[in-house]
DNA sequence: GCGACAG
DNA sequence: ATCTTGTCGC
């Protein structure tokens, strides 16, 4: 028997999270913090004729299956700028066998988005995008490399995190933020900075609307400062949720739900096939 | 040691 | 992530 608490059960153990650590770190090596790309906002004071302006904004997104968690839906959407309307959408259903753990979310989500995306770009779809959205964090994480600036640099794309929740790193916390914001509830910033207990600048905090009192929390993903990430996700802003983000939230759960009965069936879990003599 | 912990 | 209806308001 072994003495330590090799426990044979579903979740990771120790051992992979300390690779799933060391392939964070070293990726990490490749993240790109400030604006590495080519086009311009079209609100920006300099209105330079030759230059391209943000046009294809995209956004991903999963929801799983109620019955069965394991059963997911992973989503790629792409807006035009100015008019936010979805000019292309694509999916992927598929059962996952990683699971979720806190800080290591890029191992269970990356490989599939990654996946839709690059299928994009192979086909050379005018509508690639310019910028990614991401349901999940960027440098605002333990390790300072979320899903966002994985998804980052494994695609070599600018790309923005948006949190729904706050991840509680550094001393940052989901209620002095929003006395923070209450505080600032009077003045025009809708925005606060979360500076960590280090100095470490790890995002914003976020009220995208006048009703929301619950903020999003943006940081950088990856080929993108903080305060280009900000009006990227300020323009796309329609509702809490931006745009790119909360479009391929809702169209992931509805293929999920259209397509219940027929992909359960096809991602059924079969014992293996011995019907061979 | 205990609690906290994106989706 | 998901479980969940109505309701108040522009």
């Amino acid at each position: 028997m072994d003495s330590e608490g090799a426990s044979s059960e579903s979740s990771s153990s120790g051992d992979q999270l300390e690779k799933w650590t060391e392939e964070q770190d070293e990726l990490k090596k490749k993240l790109i913090a400030y604006d590495d790309f080519t086009w311009k906002l079209s609100s920006s004071t300099e209105l330079s004729q030759g230059s391209e302006i943000l046009k294809y904004v995209g956004g991903v997104d999963m929801s799983f299956c109620k019955e069965d968690s394991s059963v997911a839906c992973a989503c790629l959407v792409v807006l035009e700028l100015p008019s936010l309307r979805v000019v292309h959408h694509d999916f992927s259903l598929l059962r996952l066998h990683v699971p979720y753990v806190p800080g290591f979310l890029a191992f269970r989500e990356a490989p599939v988005l990654l996946q839709i995306l690059q299928k994009m770009r192979d086909e050379k779809h005018p509508f690639y995008p310019q910028v990614l959205m991401v349901d999940g964090n960027g440098i605002l994480h333990p390790r300072g490399f979320g899903l966002a600036c994985h998804l980052g640099v494994l695609a070599h794309l600018p790309t923005i995190g948006v949190g729904k929740n706050l991840h509680h790193v550094d001393g940052l916390n989901q209620s002095e933020v929003k006395q923070s914001l209450q505080l600032q509830i009077n003045e025009h910033e809708q925005t606060i900075t979360l500076v960590g207990n280090s100095g470490i600048t790890w995002g914003v905090g976020f009220r995208p609307t006048l009703s929301s009192l619950k903020p999003i929390y943006v940081s950088v993903g990856h080929r993108i400062s903080l305060d280009s990430a900000v009006e990227v996700v300020k323009i796309t802003c329609k509702y809490r949720v931006p745009e790119p983000i909360r479009q391929a939230d809702i169209r992931s759960r509805a293929y999920l739900q259209k397509h219940q009965t027929e992909s359960f069936k096809e991602l059924a879990v079969r014992p293996p096939d011995q019907t061979e003599p």
